[in-house]
DNA sequence: CCCGATTAGTTGTTGTTACAACTAACGGTA
DNA sequence: TACCGTTAGTTGTAACAACAACTAATCGGG
């Protein structure tokens, strides 16, 4: 209780700046995509995820691994998104505990109507106040900390690209 | 519509793991404090406030506006930490629309025992992984953020340790 | 083939937050 | 000093998330 190593000044600061970037940007996002969309960062990121995936589709268990959502949140989200037409659920053929979400042609319209002004927050906020060198120094750094935040890699698509790995 | 600057794929990169930092901390410290003190972040946020405040007494305005919490949800959050006595109110005289809040010395010694469990936290998943030179990177980095998304710089603290400023 | 243990997912309850409406007090102006 | 606009804060309502309890299906022995 009493070794605790304290912060140096300069820790102090990057770590405060820090946590202030980390309380704000996602209400700067929510409330791009609330207006413009009226959805939720974490319902377009949902819908996103799903888009990405092979057939439009994922098992429930996959999509809040992907979106570091608990099981029940999400299925009370797919459900939302579901009675808005842009998400449907169909029983899994081989294992039929399973439900895979899968997303419509109405969810791939709004995926595709949402992104450019979701893109254009990211860049105006995040992106764009940037130089190269940031960016590379940007994810070097969010590396390093995804490996003790997210030591399981769900998030962190190191190898995410390759079939076969 | 049409004209939309995609990100890089090095942007893309960078991006990915900043958000999945972003979406994940904020787990990370909620548990550990609600654990092993039954507060949320934001409430510690609050106390931690205070405490470094003169007087241990802020108004409720300026507390909003130092944790970026709407006044609504200040408001919610006070009431709660006042029935738990950390945190009583205060009529101010100056102003006799205003409202005080001031850390008790329960407050006090909440703030003091908790602390060292939330620094050790912030170090072993942000700072520790991270250089000297990292650090800098980031403090770099969050304050051009911050540029965009705070520019009243209600939370970006540059000049805030200068008493004259 | 049947039973316990585990896994997949849904549903209900409770707490927290956002948003809107409201009250109270200040400040300037006629 | 009486009024109007603004500022400070609280309270009520509605949406969302966390947690726990539940159902249903699979797996792994005996």
């Amino acid at each position: 209780m009493t070794d605790v190593r304290w912060l140096s000044p300069d820790e102090l600061q990057a770590w405060k700046k820090f946590v202030a970037v980390v309380e704000l940007l996602p209400g700067v996002l929510d409330s791009q995509l609330q207006r413009d969309a009226e959805l939720s960062h974490f319902e377009y990121f949902v819908l996103a995820m799903l888009s990405e995936a092979p057939d439009r589709t994922l098992r429930m268990t996959g999509l809040a691994s992907a979106t570091n959502a608990t099981l029940p949140r999400l299925s009370h989200v797919v459900s939302r998104l579901e009675k808005r037409g842009f998400i449907e659920r169909v029983a899994c053929a081989e294992d039929r505990r399973a439900t895979n979400a899968r997303l419509t042609d109405a969810g791939v319209a709004k995926v595709v109507e949402t992104a450019p002004g979701h893109v254009t927050t990211v860049r105006e906020n995040v992106i764009d106040p940037l130089s190269d060198s940031d960016i590379a120094d940007l994810d070097r750094i969010m590396g390093r900390m995804l490996g003790t935040i997210d030591p399981e890699r769900r998030f962190n698509p190191a190898v995410m690209a390759e079939p076969g790995a």
